[in-house]
RNA sequence: GCCGCGAUGGCGGAAUUGGUAGACGCGCGGGACUCAAAAUCCCGUAGGGGCAACUCUGUGAGAGUUCGAUUCUCUCUCGCGGCACCA
């Protein structure tokens, strides 16, 4: 016999495959379509290990599952390729960017490929490639076009070991989020996204999403939106107005100090010309400095400085001076805070500083109030805390009274309703070789000029050293017959822009790209997208979550408003794979030195399909697991079951008409019931059930083989092993495809259709029902499926183990679940 | 601190969403085949008690709702992920 080998079958269905062209997505309107889509990775030099490969099977399940159902499935793959490992890569070895990133895509791909991966290679992306990053310059135009591109000398966050700058949220606790490496402060004139116009719809819509709840919170979060009061005021003995934000403003009678961030814009004005300007200003850039490098960790350990100002209150609290606090934010809010006992840090920092409080706000809880009101402790719950003032509030619940406060305010004219935002706008400059050239050219006279549409590309010059300038600009600085060109305004000398995109301005558009990806007239044609967008599933891992998928929501919806697409939100389910973990509960990397790869599994014998099995069979795909050596062996006897079982009794040559015997009616049931649930599973992504009952079929079509005369149940054996293979395609494409092929099958087994069970053999004769009495399982009935409340009832009454337990006693309740348990109570 | 998720045998996990807890797999124990081993196949496997039929306990802890709770509600403990001086 032949034995189960997956070295030999699966490179040659792989090869098969690709010959054939099964994956090509065409735009065929007879069918509905599906858009399966994982993250496209960055090719990176290492091997891929078996964490990387869980979130492509999932795909790559889904995507086949989808296709024998019916519906024209697009499963495209691509390269994120532009970004710094391979510019630093260049600079350590000097081989240029373009070469490692070739050598590491044709190596990736050929991973891809031996895991037997159903993708569209003819749709093949590479972000760094002209003819993609023309349309990327592209969208840049577009985003500038419409006022949502600016360029702004600010302090910026710098990577002092990447040599560039860092947007907000790459910064991880102070360092690089790539090379994890402290960051530091530095002003720089830089290109921002303005996402902040699109913050409201950002967070709005991320309610009709179909995403994980956790995802959408960490948007949200992110997004940071939170309603609150802004409050004029003028600062004494001067023309100036400063303005503050406050979302627990309930309190605003208790403000007794007003604080301002140390690195404030307005911090120099205010305190021009007082004897202790230079003070001041010492101590917050000190301040500032202290907290950028080593930060204020400890809560305990505030600083300020009094600024030698006070602002006149509007709401009547007198003159409140005006305070530098080491825990003011410049870019939250206002920058400006009015402070009083209600806040935890407001309350320290008086305290230390000896500055006045006047508690507005108690507790019902006497004693506690008490000690409120001689300053022992800080109070400040806004909700159901008892405020004492203004007047007509005395009394009330602040948290009830909220909507009411804002009237009062607003009625007097004291302060207006306002949204602040933690989200911030999107910097895009880097300082960088290795990214898509930002099209704009500088000319003396007419300023930033956009490169006309017609000129795109502008091409990534090939240079011979990477190394950066270190002085902020990037090597392309030092190519002058990149940097020199002529104004498309005015015709004069003008020079390039040399900052590159960051690479997310890539991936905020690739899923798009895939849709119609060798158009050279457009990004894509309105058609195309039409027909493919949006993502049907979107399978990647939580890293995501903030960067990368709340910048291609913007795009998106900035392309919604240009009317270059009709939908609004680009990805309509997202799903998280959960993280495989090394066996140790450790996360693979290479300096653990714990990675497990797929390539060496498959080397070992076990095979692409039993490695894709135990990916998902090992738990469900949205939790982390630890993978498992010997549950891979599990995976793997399940398919040399399968194959023994077909293989060795089935691929005789018998006819495929349905017996209707006595003796098949067990395997009728069994196949049935397998077909339902493994449908019903992928229906909810549940692939470890799915598994579960496949093995269980397994299991019992085994059982089946001893009992069952062979040669009457010829036909019927056939038939649950070619429904079988089926069911097992999506998860073991080769074994299933080489065992269907044995059983003379000529078509694919991927694009054969998705097998339908009959119910009716499903239905029981007779069924097992629990009896309870008091919510304890005494006895089993065997009894038909619609038997009535009453006769249950009855038979169960009369079972002689439940007489034991109710005779001679008040029956106060008997209940009939159908189909379940009688539940009798005495 | 805040937000989100979770806790079930020796291990990974299942349970039709309120209805017989522990499917399936791993591991372990026993058996068959074999001169022997590997591979394969079959049986057993939550814990305690009993020769046994059987019986008691049991889903992180404690309460509650219910005829009935792994599932719903509240309080707490622990673990994972994210954010964090955000006024």
């Amino acid at each position: 016999m032949q034995r189960y080998n997956p070295k030999e079958i699966e490179p040659k269905w792989q090869k098969i495959w690709e010959d054939q062209g099964l994956y090509h997505a065409s735009e065929d309107p007879d069918k509905p379509k599906k858009y399966v889509l994982e993250y496209f990775p960055y090719p990176s030099g290492a091997a891929m290990h078996v964490g990387h490969v869980r979130n492509y099977t999932i795909g790559d399940a889904v995507s086949r599952y989808y296709r024998m159902q019916g519906f024209n499935v697009l499963h495209p793959m691509g390269w994120d390729s532009f970004g710094l490992p391979a510019e630093n890569y260049a600079i350590k070895t000097g081989v240029s960017p373009r070469k490692a990133i070739d050598d590491n895509t044709s190596h990736f791909k050929q991973q891809l490929m031996q895991m037997g991966f159903g993708y569209d290679w003819s749709r093949e992306i590479d972000s760094s490639k002209p003819e993609y990053y023309r349309w990327t310059q592209e969208f840049f135009l577009l985003l500038h076009k419409r006022g949502l591109a600016y360029q702004q000398e600010s302090l910026q966050w710098w990577c002092p070991v990447d040599k560039t700058v860092l947007a907000n949220e790459q910064v991880e606790n102070g360092k690089c989020w790539r090379c994890g490496n402290d960051v530091e402060k530095k002003s720089l004139k830089q290109w921002f996204f303005k996402i902040t116009d699109y913050a409201d719809r950002l967070l709005q819509d991320l309610d009709e999403l179909d995403w994980s709840e956790s995802i959408k919170s960490m948007q949200r979060n992110w997004i940071g939106r939170s309603e609150g009061m802004r409050f004029k005021a003028p600062v004494k003995d001067t023309e100036l107005e400063i303005e503050t934000f406050s979302a627990h403003f309930e309190a605003f009678t208790a403000d007794t100090f007003v604080v301002i961030a140390p690195d404030h814009p307005m911090l120099s004005v205010l305190v021009k010309g007082l004897p202790e300007e230079q003070e001041v200003l010492d101590f917050s850039a000190e301040m500032v400095k202290k907290r950028d490098t080593q930060g204020y960790a400890d809560e305990e350990h505030v600083e300020g400085i009094f600024t030698g100002r006070y602002i006149i209150d509007p709401v009547g609290n007198g003159d409140l001076p005006i305070w530098v606090a080491s825990y003011a934010l410049s870019h939250y809010g206002t920058g400006i805070v009015k402070c009083s006992a209600h806040d935890e840090r407001d309350f320290r920092f008086a305290k230390k500083y000896g500055i006045t409080l006047k508690p507005v706000l108690f507790p019902e809880d006497p004693e506690k109030a008490k000690k409120v009101k001689n300053l022992e402790i800080c109070f400040t719950d806004m909700k159901k805390g008892i405020l004492t003032s203004p007047l007509e509030f005395d009394g009330k619940k602040a948290g009830e009274n909220r909507q009411q406060i804002i009237e009062y305010l607003e009625g007097k004219g004291l302060a207006t309703k306002t949204v602040s935002y933690k989200i911030r706008d999107w910097l895009i400059s880097r300082q960088r070789y290795w990214g898509a050239p930002i099209p704009i050219i500088h000319c003396p006279k007419d300023g930033a000029v956009a490169v006309p549409s017609d000129q795109l590309p502008v091409k990534l010059p090939e240079i011979e050293s990477y190394e950066p300038s270190g002085d902020g600009r990037s090597p392309l600085a030092r190519v002058p017959e990149f940097v020199n060109t002529t104004c498309p305004t005015c015709g004069g000398p003008a020079e390039r822009e040399t900052d590159t995109m960051d690479g997310f301005a890539c991936s905020s558009w690739y899923f798009l790209r895939f849709a119609d990806p060798h158009n050279d007239k457009a990004a894509f044609s309105a058609d195309k997208a039409k027909f493919w967008l949006p993502v049907d599933d979107y399978i990647g891992g939580a890293e995501h979550a903030v960067m990368h998928l709340l910048y291609a929501r913007f795009w998106t919806k900035v392309m919604y408003d240009a009317e270059l697409i009709k939908f609004n939100e680009p990805f309509t389910t997202l799903r998280n794979q959960g993280m495989i973990l090394a066996p140790d509960g450790q996360k693979m990397s290479k300096s653990k030195g714990n990675t497990i790869e797929p390539g060496g599994l498959i080397d070992q014998g076990y095979g692409a399909d039993a490695i894709r099995l135990m990916e998902l069979f090992i738990g469900p795909w949205d939790q982390a697991a630890n993978w498992s050596v010997e549950g891979l062996g599990g995976t793997y006897r399940f398919l040399n079951r399968i194959w023994t079982l077909i293989h060795e009794d089935m691929s005789i040559d018998s006819p495929t008409i349905l017996a209707q015997d006595a003796e098949v009616l067990p395997i009728q049931k069994t196949l049935n019931k397998t077909i339902k649930k493994v449908t019903n599973d992928l229906e909810n992504l549940s692939f470890n059930t799915a598994i579960a009952a496949m093995m269980e079929c397994v299991n019992e079509l085994y059982k089946a083989k001893e009992q069952v005369k062979f040669d009457q149940a010829a036909p019927i054996w056939r038939q649950a092993g070619e429904q079988l293979l089926q069911l097992l395609a999506p998860f073991a494409p080769h074994i299933a495809e080489e065992l269907w092929s044995q059983l003379g099958h000529t078509q694919s087994i991927h694009v054969s259709q998705w097998p339908k069970w009959d119910e009716k053999y499903l239905v029981e004769d007779t069924i097992t029902i629990a009896v309870q009495v008091n919510g304890k399982v005494r006895a089993e009935l065997r009894l038909s499926p619609d038997v009535t409340d009453k006769d249950a009832i009855a038979a169960a009454k009369a079972d002689p183990k439940i007489q034991e337990y109710i005779a001679g006693k008040d029956l106060k309740k008997s209940i009939y679940i159908k189909g379940r348990l009688v539940s009798l109570v005495v």
